[in-house]
DNA sequence: CTTGCCTATGAAACGAGTTGCATAGAGGAT
DNA sequence: ATCCTCTATGCAACTCGTTTCATAGGCAAG
């Protein structure tokens, strides 16, 4: 589906290997789109033999040789096009959610580690987000400075921050919930 | 993976058919997991023969005949497992994100609509979600009465209220960055 | 009385995503 | 020397999810 317009805008961003596009979704992509190696190295391949990326071998010293992928003129037109079809908003799959609704039919005090578990894993990511955005849209001049590809690079950036800032606080919510539950009383919030 | 889960679950607050199954998972379910009827349809197949659930053909008039199904003592031992086990914390396939950066390569203006487009489809959820905490969650039964497996479909539902209300403020961030850039202050790359 | 919509179920084909395995060069640690 | 880790690429098998099509009864509108 998608999954090439994501390498594309990635490769449009900066040209690489499937390695390194496979690391940047572990990072700053991974963020609002997952992909494995073998996912992208596939689909690498079908891009290339649709002439949409151009392939170049590079020689490294110290390391294996690699091959660095940069958008060809038919995948811009493929990026281009998709840019100016609707798509649909998006939904997600939230197991944690699903487990929630399952603890009643079990034993609610027992989810409560698993929700820490994922309260410490939401901290870490917005810590991780907030060094980015301090690294690379504070300091003197950035106000004014940045072009349209950076503003946009932060805006979504400045999503994710929200997005995990919201989670935090609904995990707390959901652990005072359970907490209130394996009281004993299950008695109204506020 | 999980949407067997979600069955169980969907099944355990309430025993239905396959199609009344689809029919959750594309309201209150729907919200944190999504699944089409061929889905739900091939899955119950599967949990039957598996001995996870159980079926019963019920006779309607006015209507076609309709399988009910609910779960089994093994499938009430596989959800019981499930809960104790560790889960992955979520990751989001954010389309709408990858074009916000993809925008940069192409025309920033054309994406306004776009994003006012899934600005209204997030508040009518929202309306949605609010309407049914007024529903089931207030009044003067709500307060005192409600047992764990309210609370905790409640908290379920404040976590979508959150994740919409947090996503229509991200979506005015940028429309106002998209604003911004259209009106010249910075321009596209070459 | 035909067209369209809602309930209700399902097959078949395809495409997307995951998991496990395999290879290979270079570096550091024991 | 051997093991482990990191870079770098790929195949094969499998599961999961989507799309398309098909069937069938009842209801309401025109």
């Amino acid at each position: 589906m998608a999954l090439e317009h994501a390498i594309l805008v990635s490769l449009l961003e900066k040209p690489g290997s499937g390695y390194e596009l496979a690391r940047r979704f572990e990072r700053s992509i991974g963020y609002f789109w997952t992909a494995t190696h073998q996912q992208i190295y596939r689909v690498l391949k079908r891009m290339v033999s649709d002439g949409w990326i151009d392939v170049r071998e590079v020689a490294q010293q110290g390391r294996p040789d690699k091959k660095e992928y940069s958008v060809a003129a038919p995948g811009r037109e493929v990026l281009s096009r998709w840019l100016h079809e609707p798509v649909e908003p998006e939904s997600i799959r939230h197991d944690l959610a699903v487990k929630i609704r399952g603890a009643a039919f079990d034993d609610p005090a027992a989810l409560i580690r698993e929700v820490e578990r994922h309260h410490r894993v939401h901290a870490d990511r917005l810590a991780h987000y907030l060094a980015g955005e301090q690294r690379d849209f504070t300091g003197p001049g950035a106000a004014g400075t940045l072009d349209a590809g950076q503003e946009l690079q932060h805006v979504v950036l400045r999503g994710g921050i929200a997005y995990e800032r919201m989670t935090l606080a609904w995990l707390d919510d959901v652990l005072a919930t359970l907490r209130r539950i394996a009281a004993g009383r299950s008695t109204p919030h506020q």
